[in-house]
Formats: structure tokens, sequence, C-alpha cells
DNA sequence: CTGAAAGCGCTTACAG
DNA sequence: CTGAAAGCGCTTACAG
């Protein structure tokens, strides 16, 4: 700026005391004794020059900087993730100004060293850190952890106790197969969202297996095909279980974007959904609501997984002793057209 | 953390040297001669210790905080301005590290104060700041701007010569109209995105209606309705257009969503897009590849707006008087089937 | 009630 | 080549 800023000094000498009366009054120290007028006229002072206090020095004094962050990893699931990015985002904003912080977004790009985001935590850029898509062979992490810096990751690492955030994808894929199982379907396929390397891929294809167990039904290797986070996995994957001797009569896809493909490839084929073939995706990315028929499918809380995880982080952060450090959060069954059920379900 | 960090002066002790020379050392001082002995001993102590310089005593210092700020306004066309979100901050926070900088995400709910982003740059929280979404009303904004505090819109502010990185929005509008009228359509129909109070709406209308005269075609209020971001309210004002006498053989709609809402409109009226009605959209959000027919629009650029805007910012930050402060881009015209045209255009 | 002084952890003239 | 000292702009014991 043109004109230097104004500092405590110039607060100090216009409203003609000391520095730490300003600071006194500025900042609202409770138990201490300062007549109305003098806090007036600081106050007064302070408005007419404008004064804000510079937080560099503040955070310097007080070892804090009120200030967490969002490390954010694209790796090949990036366009797939992106769809989360502005609900998590949101979240993890609202609960960092509620409890007056603000958040940095640090991207890790495919290129950047994985442990690009340690200089965050030891330079004291941030008091803590949120960590979304961090891959479990990251030593870095583990170190910061036990460290003792404050650290909360959005998806899992399973075997520690790093606190973290996540979707409960068990449960979600049971809902996904226990409605399919509800409109009377006995033959139900799935295509999973990645790669099994991927928890999530994992914990959905648990929750599918569950729930055909739990009604009574064998699991049929047969019937489950991998998904890669994209369109096109989903149409390879859906070709293959239309190939299928006798083809599953309905298909929970674990990821809306592959169902898309999923979807593609049955009406390329010659058949109709629901008809022909059920379909219920995962995810309620923005684009399952505008295809044709719209996609049934299992929401994801973003704006809800943003909260958790940045109010979490704060409570660590400022030794509030959560109860739970591990958090699922509950999805929801959002019934469209694809899945052939009515409004409100039922056969 | 739980042990105490450590600071220069522990590196100091360790290396046998004093703060100075580690500064020196660690900060990579030109023109400064220590012996490359020396020069190891610090960075042995630095690695050993992991010392990671204490940014806030550095930025208190230099007086620089490295730090550009996103400040995004969530006004009612938050959804909307959503879809481009990831790629916005994608292009910003690879422009911010590609000169070194951080990135602090602020978005400005309804409920905040309007000015509620002063603070992070009288604060100096930030060395600058990218705002999107600014009312033109605001006065910090022109105050922060005649304060000489670095500072880039996203959008325009007309009438003023604060820098700025917008989409060339007339010339878009004109390459969608452009594209329908090379396709054979006389009687083009539009639907706005926003009310006219939002600038990106004037200019789409101001291309619209350059595009017709450049083709000796007479502007008529009559084929022009408005829409409010929203699916809704495409569907109303395609409502309104199908209402008339001689309903348009083919519409621009210059916002994705609401042409979405529009098309619904004319599937739902049991008409066909195109063989019916052609339909060009603007903005080429997700949805835009999803919806039946796909839909032709004109893309918006967002990587390269974060990415244009972040650097331009931080060039006004490190005084390298850019050329042209106030920057549009191009939008690209993205054939797909609600125009009616075959790949590559032509009737 | 209010002020002089120390200190947070760095960097940077300035000496030697 | 290297170190002692001042200072960035605050806050916070400690005196009075």
């Amino acid at each position: 700026m043109n004109r230097p800023r104004p500092t405590s000094r110039d607060v100090a000498r216009l409203a003609g005391v000391s520095r730490t009366t300003v600071s006194l009054v500025l900042n609202n120290v409770p138990d201490v004794k300062i007549s109305p007028e003098t806090r007036q006229r600081v106050l007064d002072a302070a408005r007419r020059l404008n004064y804000y206090p510079d937080v560099s020095a503040r955070r310097l004094v007080s070892g804090k900087t009120h200030t967490i962050a969002l490390v954010w990893h694209r790796g090949p699931d990036a366009t797939y993730r992106d769809a989360f990015l502005p609900g998590l985002l949101q979240g993890i904003t609202r609960a960092a100004r509620h409890y007056g912080y603000h958040l940095l977004f640090r991207p890790i790009d495919p290129d950047d060293p994985d442990e690009a985001y340690v200089e965050l935590a030891r330079g004291r850029h941030t008091d803590g850190l949120v960590l979304s898509g961090p891959r479990s062979d990251d030593p870095s992490l583990l170190e910061l952890y036990r460290d003792g810096f404050p650290l909360v990751l959005h998806g899992q690492l399973p075997g520690t106790e790093v606190p973290s955030v996540d979707v409960d994808n068990v449960r979600g894929a049971i809902q996904a197969v226990h409605h399919l199982l509800s409109l009377g379907h006995r033959r139900i396929g799935m295509i999973t969202n990645a790669p099994l390397a991927y928890i999530s891929s994992r914990q959905r294809l648990d929750g599918y297996r569950q729930a055909l167990e739990a009604a009574g039904l064998t699991y049929d290797p047969e019937l489950v095909q991998f998904g890669n986070f994209d369109e096109e996995s989903g149409r390879k994957a859906m070709l293959s279980l239309l190939d299928l001797p006798t083809p599953p009569t309905a298909v929970f896809v674990a990821s809306d974007m592959v169902a898309i493909g999923a979807l593609r490839a049955i009406l390329d084929h010659g058949l109709r959904v629901p008809e022909d073939i059920a379909i219920v995706g995962f995810d309620d990315i923005a684009a399952a609501r505008f295809v044709s028929p719209p996609l049934t499918t299992i929401r994801v809380p973003a704006f809800g997984l943003g909260w958790t995880a940045g109010e979490l982080l704060i409570r660590i952060i400022e030794q509030d002793q959560p109860e739970h450090t591990q958090v699922l959060l509950e999805t929801e069954l959002i019934v469209r057209r694809s899945c052939g059920a009515k409004e409100g379900g039922g056969k």
C-alpha cells in the first residue's frame, strides 16, 4: 500500500495512551479496568486511522495462526473428486469461520513431492491440517501425527488412530443393494467405483456382499466387475456383465461417473433402464440428475464431511478432547428413475 | 506440537555459528561468502533438527506474506458459480505455486457483512486479493484499490480501472448465435442467463444482438426472455417463447443450467431437439454433456480465468507493471447434438 | 487504572 | 568470511 500502515504506536499516540492500553482495549481483554473514556478514545483513534493489527506480529507472539489448511491431493481421481470440492470446501470454511479460523487451500499435484504439505505444519503456516486423499504409505503424515501436530484425514487410514472423517461406505452400499432387493431383484451385479487398492472400493464391495448375504443370497464373483472412476471403465465393466450367460437384472455401480458409463452400455446394447436392468449409483454428483433416466443413487454429504472435518480439527487444536476422533457420516438413498421404484420405494 | 520447535538459535548452536550465518545459508543469500564447510554444517544441523523457519517471524520482518486470497461471494447464483470453482481454484493455485505464493480461500456468505474480506488486506493476512462476484456498489473495494492494495476482480466493474479478468461474454454470444445462423436459422430466440442487472447478462444479450445485425436480421425483443440462473427459470422462459404465434426455430440460452430447463420445456411440449428447435447453451458445465441430447455450448475457461487472475495479481504485487490489467479470455464453441450440426459445423 | 520493558523468531545493515 | 545488535509490530507479565 502507498501510505504506511498505521501501527499500534500510532493509535497510542493519537489516543494519548500507551501501546499496552491500545492492545488491552482492542482485544477486549477481560478483568482489566480501563475507564470508559480511555476505552472510547482508543476505539476512536483506531477507527480514525483505519487501524488493523498486523496479523504476523500477533501470530509471532501468540504462537497461534488461527488458520487451518485443506491439503487436496489431485490423484488419478481428480475429476471425480472435483465434484465434491465445492461442497466440502463450503463445509470446512463454514466450520473454520465459526471458530474464527482461516482456511488455506493447498492442492498437491501429481508432480508435487508427496510431502509438499509438511512445510505448512512445520513452518507454522497453520495450526492444523485436513488431508484429503492421503496415500497410506506417506511417512511424513505419521511423523507429523506422532509429533502431536493436529491432523484430520478426509478418508481413512486403516490400522492407525489418526483422526478421520469419512462417509460410511459399507452402509451406503447396503442401502443401495437393499433398495434393489426390496424391488424384487435377486440377481444383482456390482461394478466397483475403483480398483480394490482404494479403501472406499473395498468397503462398498463389502457392503454389497453383506446386503446379499443378509438376504440369503450367495455372493457370486462372476457378477462383480471393477470400475476405475470414469465413464469408460463403467461402459467396459457393464459390457462384461451383459456378456454373461445370465446377465443380472439389476446392478449396483459404486460411483455415479462409472454408473453413467454403465448406463450408456446398457442403452447401446438395446436394453432399457430400468425395465430390463435397474441401476443404482453412488455419490450423487450433479450429473446424476441429468442423465436419462435420472440415476437413483446414494448421496455423499460433501458439506457435512467438510464441516465435520473442520470442526474436529479445530477441537483437536484447541485441546477440546473430542470423544470420537474417527467419524463416519451417513449416506442417503436418493430415489430417481433408474431403479424402477416409485417415489417412496416399494416394488 | 509436543516438543518445542527448533529455532534458528538451536541450529546456530548445533552448527557452532551465529544466527546470522544460519539465516544467510538457509536463504541462500547471494553475494555473501561463506565457506563450503560452514554452509554444510548449517545445512546438516537444520536437517538434524528438522528445522523450518517460523513463517510469522519471517513475514513480520519482510512485510510480505507471500499469500494471496480468493474471496468468493456466494450470492443467489452460488450453485451456478460452484460449477466453476474447482477449475478456477486449480488455475489460481497453480499460478500461486508457480510464483511461490499460498492461497487463502475466503467465501463470503450472504449473511456475512459485505466487506468481511477487508481485514484480509488491512490486517496483512495477504499481499493481494482476487475478488470473485463483487458487488459493484461495494465502497470498501474501491477504497482498497485507491490505497494501492493489489486487487484483481474475477468479473468486471465497468467504469473503473480496477484490474480484472473475465470471459469475453460478447464474443462468446456471437459465437453461439453465429453457429446457429450458419446452420440456416433465421428466427433465433434468446434466453438470458440472468437478469440484466448482471453485467454478463447484458453482454451476452449484446452479443446476440450484434450477431443478428451482422447477419442483416433485425433484433426482435419479443424473442428475448430472461433467465435467472436455474433450470426452472429456463423452463418458464422457454414456455413463453413456445407460446409465441411463430416460435423461434432455434434459441441461444446464455447459461447451461437455464438451457437445461429450456430443453425440458421443449421436450415436455412434445417437440424435438434439435429437429424442431435447436439450442446452444453457455458455460459448458459438466451436466451439459449428460443431458439428452447433449448440449452444444460455449465453453468458459475456468482454469484459464484462475491462472490469469492469479498471475496478474502477483505481477501487480511484485510491481511488475503488466501491460494489460483488464483481460478478457476467449470462449470456445463446443458442438454437441442439441444444435443439429454435424461435428465440425456446417448446415 | 496505566506504562516501561521484555520477548516472540526471524532478517539485515553494520562492524570487525 | 562471521558475529553482535537493532528492529519488524505486536502481547503480556510486572511495576507503580
